[in-house]
DNA sequence: AATGAATGAGCCTTCATTCAT
DNA sequence: CATGAATGAAGGCTCATTCAT
């Protein structure tokens, strides 16, 4: 429209360029594996331009990593309404989440990479993805409802997505693969886990 | 025992400096934050002499994860026997895991680490240390005497090392905290989640 | 004449100064005895800005032969005519050629070096510099006059290069002196063998 | 026969493995490409043993050099009498010679590597092996037969050894193909480029 | 603002030689 | 005398970041 925004649409466009370019990268080799060099030349951009968009290769990580939390977050919620009972929540929010991260793998791969890399020592990296409410939400309900365990959300969350992110890894690695049923049992398995 | 027995200790004793050092600094700076210099100082050792005993430092991680791998399985079978019963063994099991993964928040780390680091994909990678036979055992018995879910021995490990590994990475990582009842009560959904 | 061209030599020119410092280091202390450091030194250099002209130590030395032999083939060929008989043609190379060999040891030196290197197993170093047109020439030339031995140019070539090279290599090493006359002699002696 | 003669055939031996292993592994690898490990790998010996009978890996060189020289000196006058003619013992020297250096190319090209490295400028490199006396003689026959051009031994020897040493390249190399019919033209070629 | 050449500390690894056994 | 593990300086090369253009 003005001369502004067509500026503001190309910044985000390189932004965006170099996030996933460096998901690839990350990915595939770790962040010591790649070098700001090659970032550039994967996100087709000079070099100098990451520093204008990232203050160094740090916070580029730091940067993608809130950019993969929010994008699983809203993977997860996909379809997600108030309206449906708990355990349906449950059930699409546990299928969301594994579907995300099945047909997501890099994604997957570098948020793992992240979570245990020296880098979430740095007090920077407290910046976290805030937890969607709907989650919240849904943890009231299945409580106030009689549905859960007395124990406290985050048990209760690392409950199910223990397994999930457990089997996530064994099936991307072809260690295990799951039938239809298969993943309904486990679903299922993980509903036991948390329910009275 | 002899004056042999001192010279013959000598290559192990370094090999253990070697591997020691090298969990200490990898899981607090990663593997590439460590250089072989640091590991060095760090192992009281000069230089040259880990090639002697690691033909590398990609060799020293593979190193390092089978013993880490090793110990692990030791641990986590600390009192095991088959006149225990299924149950029982679960417990057992489950506690000494996650009292290991605890207690020893470095081996927990670097196992992490190295699981999505890009030297799993080498194929040198595939010398796993083998899963311990009482593992094997504890599911035999389990289906045999109709306690399980008829799922496979991967998937219902899954379902209840997944759970405990999450927890883990929350508790060491200050996020959550666990009495002893709650713990309980999280090894008692674990066990729902992979009972009938 | 411009700026720009100010700046367009800066690149130009810093090949060159590489290529000089590592000639003279690689004929003083041979290939291996030049370390990159030193050779950034000489050249006044930071190490970093070799690698930005050359790929690495190895390619830096082929660059370099190249760079010799086009060097070699146009020193060899100065004054040279096609209007020139064959037995003029044939004293103004070879004395050209002598007289290069005398005056520029270094390149003599380093050529021969990289001779017998295993550097010219690589099948990179197939990249010769290609055998001037006017040595074409002067070879059909001295053939179609009937003045050649029936032999091969190779062979004909080997005839007189090898005891210019063998003189030099004397020479250079103050082994031999040649007088004037001296030079003539061996100069006719080479046509002699050619000569039929 | 007796416990002294054993021990010195013994390190005769070893001296021989250690010479024999540096032929090879030089000829194909050059000085620095061969470490002292290799080395003694090859010969099959412990590395200590080798500095037992080199004080170093360049007295090795050096050593190596010298017995690669007489080796050479041996091989050229196979077959050589004070009796035959100028001419024939001309021939019998330069076929002897181009004979050795094809069916003994890492003596060649080992002897070629060491005439230009770094290691010749060493005083110690003056210990040169000498001259034979058959040469000698050779040569003032040669004169006083008056078939000789009016020039020193040093150059009438570059007349011909340095054709012979073009060619031993070129064939060595595969460049070049000799017939026998040639190669008698080239030997003819040399008698002319030193015969009045 | 945009570019990408320049920088030099730091990395992993090798190796000639020694010397305790 | 024989051995080969030990040593640590030195080597080739990479790379995050800067800054002149």
């Amino acid at each position: 429209m003005n001369v502004h925004s067509e500026d503001k649409t190309t910044d985000a466009t390189k932004r965006r360029q170099i996030l996933v370019a460096a998901l690839t990268l990350f990915s595939d080799h770790g962040f010591h594996g790649t070098s700001m060099a090659k970032l550039a030349k994967q996100a087709d951009l000079p070099v100098g331009t990451i520093y204008r968009h990232f203050a160094g290769k740090e916070e580029l990580i730091h940067a993608l990593y809130l950019d993969m939390k929010t994008e699983r977050y809203d993977a997860m919620l996909k379809g997600y309404s108030d309206g449906l009972s708990v355990r349906e929540r449950f059930d699409l929010i546990w299928i969301n989440t594994y579907d995300y991260c099945l047909s997501h793998p890099r994604q997957f791969v570098f948020t793992e990479q992240y979570a245990f890399s020296p880098f979430l020592k740095d007090a920077a990296a407290a910046i976290h993805a805030v937890a969607p409410p709907e989650l919240a939400k849904f943890f009231e309900d299945g409580y106030s409802e009689g549905l859960f365990k007395p124990l406290s959300p985050s048990i209760l969350f690392a409950l199910t997505s223990g397994p999930l992110n457990a089997l996530v890894r064994r099936v991307t690695a072809g260690l295990t693969t799951l039938t239809k049923h298969d993943l309904d049992s486990v679903r299922s398995a993980c509903w036991d886990a948390i329910a009275l």
